[in-house]
This record gives C-alpha cells, structure tokens and sequence, in this order.
RNA sequence: UGGCCCAUGGUGUAAUGGUAACACACCGGUUUUUGGUGCCGUUAUUCUAGGUUCGAGUCCUAGUGGGCCAACCA
C-alpha cells in the first residue's frame, strides 16, 4: 500500500509549488517545440521525457508545436520525422501545432507594439547593426532610426509585409534596452524580410517572425503553463517575460493565463555528438548513410539500430533532471538495451565468423532435431527446433590447439558442450599451408544430448559453445557497429574539429551462418545471437538475403583472452 | 573588462538544516548447458576559505573552476 516517496526532480517541484499556491491542475499544459530542421536525436529525448513525462504524471496535455518561423531550414519530410519518432517512442501529443498558425495573430500583437512605441522598423544593415549592439562587457548604443514616429515605423512595417522592400532593407525590432546586460534585451528583431517558400504558408508570407518574439507567444496562445527548454534558453527568459507580458496587456480576456520558462541542462552522450547541423554533415560528407544510419544517435537511427523504445524512455529517466553540465556515459544507454532485451528477445545461434567441426562418429547422412529454449529469462517464449548432423560450423575464436585452464572452450583432448545439443571432444585439427586452421575433427558422446535426461547428460563440462549445422545453416549479411567517434566528447575540443576524432571503423559487414529458424524473422524482429550480442533485422533485410545489425554485445567479463 | 547559471565517487542523479543514498562503470566472489542473466561485496576530506547554527552537502560571503550570452538561427 504504502508507495516509496520517489524524489521529484526540480522541475516536478517547481510544478508542485505553483500547485501548492493555487494553480488548478487542470490548468497544467505542456509542449515539446521542434524545429523541423533535422531529426529529432537521443538528446532531444530528454526534453521530449521531461514534458510528455509531466503530461502523464498530472494527466495534463501535451502539445507538438513545430517552431517553424525559418522557412530557409525548414521541411515537410522533417515535420513527419518527428512525428514518427515522437509516436514510435510511445508518445502522444494533444494538439499538433505550428507557430507558422500564429503569424496573423503575431502579425497583430506586433502592429499593437508599433502603435504604442514599443517596436520600430530599423533600416541599417546588419553589419551595422551588430556594431551598434556592443558585446557582453560593452553596453550598445541607439540605432540612428530608434525614433522614427508611429505613422512612419506603420507604414514602413506594412510595406515589409506587403513585399515592397527587399529582403535585408528593413528589420522591425523590440524597443527595450540598447545598455541592458543581458544582449537579448538589446532592441531585440522581431521580424525580418524574406522570400523563401515556407512548407505550411506557401508564399504568403515575406516577413517571418524570430524565435523570440514566436516561441513564447505560441506558448501563451495555446496556454502552456509550463515552457521547459534547455539552459542555453535561460538568457531569454527575460525577453520572453517582456514580450509575454505586453501581450498579455492586449489578450488577458482571450488567453487569461501566462506560462513560464523553465531550464534544465541537455543531455550529452560521450563519444557522439548532439547537434543537428553536425549530424547533418555526417550525411553530406558521406560518413554515414542517412539520418537512420545505425551509428547514428538520431531516434531513428537507434530505431533501426535495434534499440527499443521502453530502453530509450528509461535510459531518460534514470539520466535525470538537473542543471549541470553533463556527459552521460554511453555504456549507460547500452546498458538499458541489454536489460530490456535480456528480457524479451528470444535466444538464436549465429556464428559470425566460422570454422568446419566434423563429429567423426555421428553416423553420415544422419540428422535430428534438437529442442531449443527460445529465453531462459522468460518460460512462455516456449521451445524451437533446431537440426543437428555431422558437419557444423563454431566460431574460429572457441577452438585452440592449446590454451591454459582460464580458456573454457574447445582444445585438443578436451571436451566442451555444444548447446542445447552434445558434448564433443577436439581430436585433431587440420591446417592449410598458410598454417590456419581449417577443419576441427571431434567425436561425441551419443548419450550426452541435453534435455536426455542421462547421467551423461547431467555432467558438467565448463563450457560451452553455439553452433550451427553447415547443411541447414542459412547465410546471412551481419553489420557490425562500433562507435562513431574515438573521443569522448568530440565536439568540445575549442583547436580541434570534430570530424578528426570520427573512428574509420565504425561499420563491418560480414558474411555469417545463422540457425535456419530464423529464415521466417522479418524487419525489426530483434533476437540474442547466444554468446555475442543483441542482433535485429535491418530494413534492408529481405527473405533472400537476411541483413542483420548488431544492437549491441553482450557484456564480456572474459575479454578475449588475450595474452 | 559586464550579466546570468552551475559545482556531491570514474559518469550521472538523490539526500528539501539532523547517520551522504541509488544507478551505470570498475574490481572481486557466487550461481549458471550463454565467460550472458541473477545474487553478494570493495571503492567518497560533498571545489576552497571564512561565516550563521546545538548541528551545513544544504543557508550567507568571497575565491576557484566550468558553462552560456555579441545569428536578419532555433
């Protein structure tokens, strides 16, 4: 009966006060604001946990809005991305929104401002403009066209509208604080000039409204309670609150209620990079094949990677919520795959890079099929066939001639188990010119199948090996990942461009002889490859030609022997 | 010659003025027809210095270190 007291994070404790002062609970609302500029990625999952997490805790609704007031970057195929992904993780949505919906309203509010001397057209350039702006540790000074009046700043404004300039004549900006600390306050602009497409509007538009003067807007208008972003964003929270409550000044009878922003740090992941436009040069410059790359840290990518999406939202939640700068090491994430995993995928053996095993006293020509347990972890995944016969595939890497008593596989005059089948012993091995070895000669005990329940079968011999019948085995395609980069944080090196760091070994492909129940398996269909890793189907992956990719390995507390 | 934010094991996150906890990683043990899984265990001057307090990781001050802010990007 009595739950555990979960601690909240500062976020859920922020939420509890306002409702501890009086906030009605059917007052919460959240949203998650996309730009549709690039696929969503594991970091935006945080933000996306954090929001659509508070939506499901207090029952609140949740909103997509797509922050899509920069038709330059912005496109359709990347509206429906994230849609996918956003739903492919688990989430739903209580409205889809765009902030392109709000530009007649935006549009309004900013005449509003004019009218009242709180904006103004300014005509300089931008190489002007920025001059005039002054840095972090120097106050700006007043643009020349600060004090146009209201007709003149009307006028010129509707004219940007009604497309009688050129694109770069004239900006309209927030009258605010040319000396302010905060650069953000330093007459911020509200709108530029531009003849671009946008994906939603068409061309109805010439002038498109900036982030700041869009974002908390569309907050406002849809009645989001709770605005969370990441820290970056915390220097616009005093714009957002001028903006939000001058507007609030014209519509409190139409939208009574104001939301606030709120911060938390982003989420890192060592040995990748987290930025859309650095992803993207991974495309264009060919490193990977698309934003669904398996390498990739993008949703899809770890989509097609073989993730689940149950390891993705728990991964979020035990990185947690705070406000420090963070790298979150990926054994983490790789950690939460194999857990969920371990549980559901259903045992197989595959040998990825085989050597011939010849049982010389398992009579010729014979076969039998052997009872395999799909998941020891999970007893109603049940039983599967698998054949037997005299010739058989193991990995190159479980055979030595000889080997001290920490190797627990097969070597000359010892014996080891063939799982789910016999126990055999290496009699003697045969070898091409270049010394390789090339065929294993074994016998077996005939009584030691397992399952059999003989006193041969109970006996314990300390290892144990998978395999796979040469005549039965299907071949597959097997892509093998590694990480993209070499460096921990590959996009922090202030000298040094990320691209150095990329591993040039991030992909293998190999050729591999899997069991022939999974001759059936179709795309996304995830299994253990027994003793190696987590594998899925790849999309490529067709009944002809079985193209799997490795999730991820299994943990390995042997480390291969070495030396 | 500014403003704002942050500082707890290797990495993250808790502890909400009262015994520094949990997860991952690491190392060791145990179980095991996966060197997997499970189970058990080892590993900490809470950045520094002052101050407030019976008592400070927590509050205050200063310092140090890190991050963000000078796009007609979001």
């Amino acid at each position: 009966m009595s739950e555990e007291k979960k601690s909240l994070n500062f976020i859920e404790q922020i939420v509890e006060e306002d409702l501890a002062n009086g906030m009605p609970k059917a007052q919460l609302k959240f949203r998650f604001p996309p730009e549709p500029n690039g696929y969503l990625h594991i970091g935006h999952t945080k933000a996306i946990g954090i929001s659509f997490g508070l939506g499901l805790k207090y029952n609140a609704p949740v909103n997509l809005r797509f922050d899509d007031t920069n038709p330059e970057k912005e496109e359709q195929e990347f509206v429906d991305a994230i849609k996918r992904d956003i739903q492919w993780l688990g989430y739903q949505w209580a409205e889809e929104c765009y902030s392109s919906d709000y530009f007649q309203q935006l549009y309004d509010w900013a005449i509003r401002m004019i009218q009242e001397g709180k904006a103004y057209v300014d005509s300089q350039t931008s190489e002007d403009m920025r001059v005039q702006k002054g840095t972090p540790t120097e106050p700006g000074t007043n643009s020349p066209y600060r004090d146009r009046s209201v007709e003149e700043n009307l006028e010129l404004f509707i004219g940007m509208k009604e497309g009688k300039f050129k694109e770069g004549d004239h900006v309209l900006r927030a009258k605010i604080d040319m000396t302010s600390p905060n650069m953000l306050m330093r007459d911020p602009i509200m709108y530029r000039i531009m003849y671009k497409h946008h994906h939603r509007t068409g061309d109805e538009w010439c002038i498109y409204p900036m982030y700041d003067w869009t974002h908390g807007e569309s907050d406002y208008i849809e009645q989001i309670s709770h605005s969370l972003c990441s820290l970056e964003f915390k220097p616009h929270r005093e714009l957002y609150n001028w903006f939000r409550d001058h507007v609030f000044d014209y519509s409190k009878s139409e939208y009574p209620l104001i939301p606030k922003q709120r911060e938390f740090s982003r989420l890192n992941l060592s040995y990748t990079i987290m930025s859309k436009r650095k992803l993207m040069r991974l495309i264009e410059d060919g490193v990977v094949a698309g934003w669904d790359d398996p390498r990739m840290p993008t949703i899809s990518g770890l989509r097609r990677r073989g993730y689940t999406p149950a390891s993705i939202r728990g991964f979020v939640e035990t990185v947690g919520v705070s406000k420090r700068e963070n790298v979150i090491d990926v054994a983490l994430l790789e950690f939460k795959i194999r857990e969920d995993l371990n549980k559901t995928a259903n045992r197989v053996m595959a040998v990825l890079d085989p050597v011939k095993v010849v049982i010389t006293n398992y009579p010729e020509g014979q076969e039998e099929i052997l009872q395999a347990e799909n998941n020891q972890e999970d007893e109603s995944a049940g039983f599967r066939e698998v054949p037997f016969s005299r010739e058989l595939y193991i990995e190159k890497e479980d055979f030595r001639e000889e080997a001290n008593k920490k190797f627990f596989r097969l070597k000359l005059g010892k014996e080891v188990r063939l799982k789910n089948a016999y126990i055999i012993k290496a009699e003697s091995c045969t070898k091409d010119e270049n010394g390789n070895i090339t065929e294993i000669q074994c016998t077996y005990d005939p009584l030691s199948r397992s399952g059999s329940g003989t006193p041969e079968s109970m006996r314990r011999v300390k290892g144990t090996l998978h395999w796979v019948s040469i005549k039965h085995a299907v071949e597959a395609e097997v892509r093998i990942y590694d990480r993209l980069f070499l460096d921990e944080a590959p996009d922090s090196h202030k000298d040094k461009d990320f691209m150095e760091f990329l591993n040039s070994n991030s992909l293998e492909t190999i050729n591999a002889y899997v069991e022939p129940s999974l001759q059936s398996a179709t795309i996304g269909d995830r299994f253990q490859f027994q003793r190696k890793g987590y594998f899925n189907i790849d999309d490529d992956s067709t009944p002809e030609k079985l193209v799997f990719n490795k999730t991820v390995g299994l943990r390995d507390s042997w480390g291969g022997g070495k030396k």
